[in-house]
DNA sequence: CATATACCCATTGACGCCCATATATTCCCA
DNA sequence: TGGGAATATATGGGCGTCAATGGGTATATG
């Protein structure tokens, strides 16, 4: 499985540690295992997360942009100085950022989304109660969601 | 990671030296990890800066410009006659030209904002507010940077 | 000779690396 | 197939190393 799916939810420890669930290890690509890149959602009050490689797209996408260009200081400045890279331990364990951490309103647990390219963690019961509303408001409209569901293929 | 990516705020002391982030140090080839230039930005009140390698990849993209155009003697003007190289201490410090200095405003404390391939560095203050300032500005066109950031692969 | 800058050494706190344990999971073999 | 052993995962904690910072002294350069 080469995608992030299901969700888990960690301890931090005193030091301010948390294990990446062995899963989401497992996604990364096993030269890059020891690092992962973590930003802001735009949407949410959440931490995104992924693995490294992810950033050098990014990155080769905006070099295409006119160097000079308002656009590109823009999306450089909001990408590359928001991202950080933190370091995943043998244990699989790394440190969230503090002022990640209080963006999202994380404390004492951690809960990891999987979203497939990438992951999310959140405060455990808003991490929740946001998997209900979203849920909730797919299953408004039944029929995109079931017509996503059973397509072939 | 070989890109310049996080911010950081780091002390200027007596001597007028300030570290360059440990993680920038990083970026830069093993073998001119005592060099790097610096520049007065273009469009902000900030220094950039990079790895004396980069400089090729500037003169490219000046040179790309039209040759007759004034934006091209702007460009280059106020590019490479700007241009100041630095030393690197060992314990990975270095001193900011007063003039540079003074262009930005730094006075005790220097803000390092990671650009990918460059840096460039605000008055504490006045760089986080840029920093908002430009997400500000791509928020109101959402559809770009989601793209940016989520597009897969 | 005077000022600026490079080199050396020191301190503090944060972080990485290592080892340890408890629980859960998988595997293997009788 | 049941039970026990080997393995993996999440978690806890000790300790050495490194990064950021401060300061003294040598050296260079005009």
């Amino acid at each position: 499985m080469d995608l992030f799916v299901s969700k888990y939810i960690n301890k931090i420890d005193k030091k301010g540690r948390v294990s990446l669930p062995s899963s989401f290890r497992n996604v990364l690509p096993k030269a890059n295992r020891n690092e992962i890149i973590l930003y802001k959602s735009i949407k949410t009050p959440s931490i995104e997360g992924c693995g490294v490689g992810r950033l050098k797209e990014i990155a080769k996408r905006i070099n295409n942009l006119d160097f000079f260009s308002e656009d590109y200081d823009d999306f450089s400045t909001s990408i590359f100085s928001e991202i950080v890279t933190t370091n995943v331990d043998k244990e699989g364990r790394f440190l969230i950022p503090e002022e990640l951490k209080s963006y999202a309103g994380i404390k004492t647990e951690a809960a990891f989304f999987g979203q497939g390219y990438f992951f999310q963690m959140w405060e455990p019961k808003q991490g929740l109660k946001n998997t209900e509303d979203s849920r909730r408001r797919l299953l408004k409209e039944k029929k995109s969601l079931r017509m996503m569901l059973t397509q072939q293929k």
